[in-house]
DNA sequence: AAATTCTCCTGAAGGC
DNA sequence: TGCCTTCAGGAGAATT
């Protein structure tokens, strides 16, 4: 399921491809992903790419004085292709160029395709993201301060895109295990050094994942449409029953807001 | 305000 | 073999 890495991924992947290139048509084949795909969308025939940028895990072409903003949900994947490929199923939107295209495929429809006139952060769904884990504003003292207070569990807090963006349930889970923090503990109750400990922890993670081509454990594949590696080298995510990495003892199971946790109960705190 | 629950969707996996 | 049920998950919306 795309998270920071595998939408990092996808940007790196199709910015070459598309930065400086003209739209040429865009098809519209399944309107109906989480919103409806706007209709003005196809205003983008005649404008320039400028840009590939990533805010969390929207991707951004700006295009001249819009911006096209895509978001793969949790099967979404784009790919570059030759023109005229044809499409298959679940694939519900192309952004085409003179010489190749963007090609969005989404089994499940969580993802979408949204459109501004003007920078990204003018969009009501971008306007109120947190901090980038990737950038130096995420430090231990800023992790610590926003903490202060909150009752909720940190993990919760991780996946909050209020609170930090980027990190989805897979990427909290292995952070929290790198910091050897327990995903159920109250965000206020870490100490400053552990803050820092987690900080640190999501920066690797994040990286490794990224290093890794992502994780591709259903649907996601690269603008190439090969797949990532990085579910090979979880610690915990998915691994219930198996041996920690670390120290040998059977990572557990949990639920948390109706989403699954995996911990080592005994490397984490 | 903050935290929790519900919701969208499809395909895979499990049960009988 | 095949049908039916359950589950997974990003994240906004609704609810507490």
């Amino acid at each position: 399921m795309p998270e920071l890495p595998e939408v990092e991924i996808t940007r790196r992947g199709i910015s070459a491809h598309v930065t400086g290139r003209t739209v040429a048509a865009v098809e519209v084949r399944e309107p109906r992903l989480r919103w409806r795909i706007p209709e003005p969308v196809r205003e983008l025939v005649g404008r320039k790419v400028r840009a590939v940028r990533r805010r969390g895990k929207y991707l951004v072409l700006d295009c001249d004085d819009v911006c096209l903003i895509l978001h793969l949900g949790m099967s979404g994947s784009l790919r570059v292709l030759p023109v005229g490929t044809p499409p298959q199923k679940h694939d519900h939107f192309d952004l085409v160029f003179h010489d190749c295209m963007l090609r969005l495929r989404d089994p499940r429809r969580f993802g979408s395709v949204l459109w501004i006139q003007g920078p990204e952060d003018g969009h009501p769904l971008l306007a109120q993201l947190g901090i980038e884990p990737l950038s130096d504003e995420l430090d231990g003292a800023r992790l610590h301060a926003l903490t202060r207070g909150r009752r909720t569990s940190i993990k919760g807090f991780l996946m909050d895109g209020r609170n930090v963006v980027g990190v989805g349930n897979i990427y909290a889970n292995e952070s929290l295990f790198r910091a050897g923090i327990r995903p159920s503990r109250r965000a206020g109750s870490l100490s400053l050094e552990r803050c820092t400990n987690l900080t640190r922890a999501i920066k690797r993670t994040l990286q490794a994942a990224i290093s890794a081509g992502g994780s591709s454990l259903r649907d996601f594949v690269r603008s190439d449409g090969r797949p990532g590696y990085f579910q090979n080298r979880y610690r915990v995510y998915d691994r219930a029953g198996k041996p920690c990495r670390r120290c040998g003892a059977s990572i557990r199971r949990a639920v948390q807001g109706q989403r699954a946790t995996f911990y080592c109960p005994a490397c984490q705190r």
